[in-house]
Parts: structure tokens; C-alpha cells; sequence
DNA sequence: TATCTATTTCGATGGCTGTCGAAATGTTCG
DNA sequence: CGAACATTTCGACAGCCATCGAAATAGATA
């Protein structure tokens, strides 16, 4: 299987600040129970503009959370299970 | 055993923002290997002035991240386990 | 090529929040 | 009581960030 990620300081506080803002909050959480999403089906029960929504976008691949990758004219939005459950570990041990 | 905590959305939300600062993530951080401190030993290492530990303090009580009793002339901080526990619980779902 | 759709970039803005100094509050002890 | 210590409250400020509209980019399709 894929071996455990070990995160930086850095990382970790990239992550939880990705996670603080409620939309994307609610983005992971679509992103991980429905992957392979596109950008605007991901977006698509927000109420924010396209411009925003990218932003949120940008954030959470920034903090490694997603990836992105190009189909056609869509992106398609997936879920870095392996950095999601390094951070769970991170949390774990308080 | 303590029974299991439901956190509300709202109650998820505010620990999320809670944690989202470096300084009161490394304060939580600190309150769960060394539980029982006070304030100022909390923040000893912290280059904030007593306003703003004191400012930090206040968001992690009312997350609901630790409890502040008052022990003679200090204020004793202690983590609130069980909904850490339920927190971890809630991101274990994605 | 022209057009339509999906997404990004740019620039600006308003609100939120982390920060502080100073004054106030609460507590112990002499 | 009065001094010393721990912490909070208040008021203000600066920087960050979520947000948007408008223009730009990229790809599909006709």
C-alpha cells in the first residue's frame, strides 16, 4: 500500500487553515464522498461566484488536500486520502 | 465511560476557526501534554503580549476545547478530551 | 474560424481578526 | 489596608482574506 506521508509544521498549518473557512469545509467534504467531481458540480450548491469558488479551489490543492487535473474542459477535483489521514494522525496526538 | 459527544455543525465550525490560528493550535497542543497549567505557563514561550493569550484563551473555551477553572490567583486551563475525540470523529467521516 | 462552456486571473473592497497598551478586576499576602 | 501578581476588558489599529465583476485563458464543437 502507499506509504504513511509524514507532514511539516508548515503543512499542518497550511491544512487547518485551508479547513477554516466553511465553504471549503464543505468542498472537502463533497470532494471526498463524491471524487471525480468537476469544479462546478463540486461548486454547484454554493452561493458563491466562479471567481470564489476557484479560489477555494486553489487553496485547497495548495494545502495538498486535492488534486486537479485536467478532462476536456472540466477539472476534475479529487481527494489526497493519504495527506488527509496524515493530518488525522497529526491530531491524534494530542 | 464518559458517554459519546454529537458536535453540532456550529460546534465543528468553532473549533475549526479555533484551531486555524498557529498560536492557539500550538496553545492546544500544549494544554493536552501538559494539562493543569496556567495561563501564563501556557503562553511562557508564546511572543504574544497577556491581552492576546488571554484573547486566544477565550476562542479555545468557547470551542469548547478546554475548560478554565480558577485555582487561587491563576487560571488552570485543561483540555475538554471528549469533544476533541468527538472532533476527530467528525473528520474521520470525509 | 467563430462560438460556447468551464475555469482562472486581476484588481478592488469590505469585513473579520490578531495584536497591542492601558486600565480594570480579582486574589493572595504582608 | 496596600502592594504585588495573574488575568481580563476596552478601544483602537493594521493586515489578512473571502468575495465579487470583468476580462482573460483554455478546450470542445460546429
Amino acid at each position: 500500500m502507499a506509504p504513511p506521508i509524514q507532514l511539516t509544521p508548515q503543512q499542518i498549518q497550511r491544512i487547518t487553515r485551508a479547513l477554516a473557512d466553511p465553504n471549503r469545509f464543505e468542498m472537502l467534504r463533497k470532494i471526498h464522498a463524491h471524487p471525480s467531481l468537476s469544479c462546478g458540480n463540486t461548486c454547484s450548491d454554493m452561493t458563491v461566484s466562479p471567481a470564489t469558488a476557484s479560489h477555494h479551489i486553489r487553496e485547497l490543492e495548495m494545502a495538498d488536500l486535492i488534486t486537479v487535473t485536467r478532462e476536456g474542459r472540466y477539472r476534475i477535483l479529487e481527494p489526497r486520502h493519504d495527506v488527509w489521514r496524515a493530518y488525522l494522525a497529526e491530531l491524534r496526538k494530542f
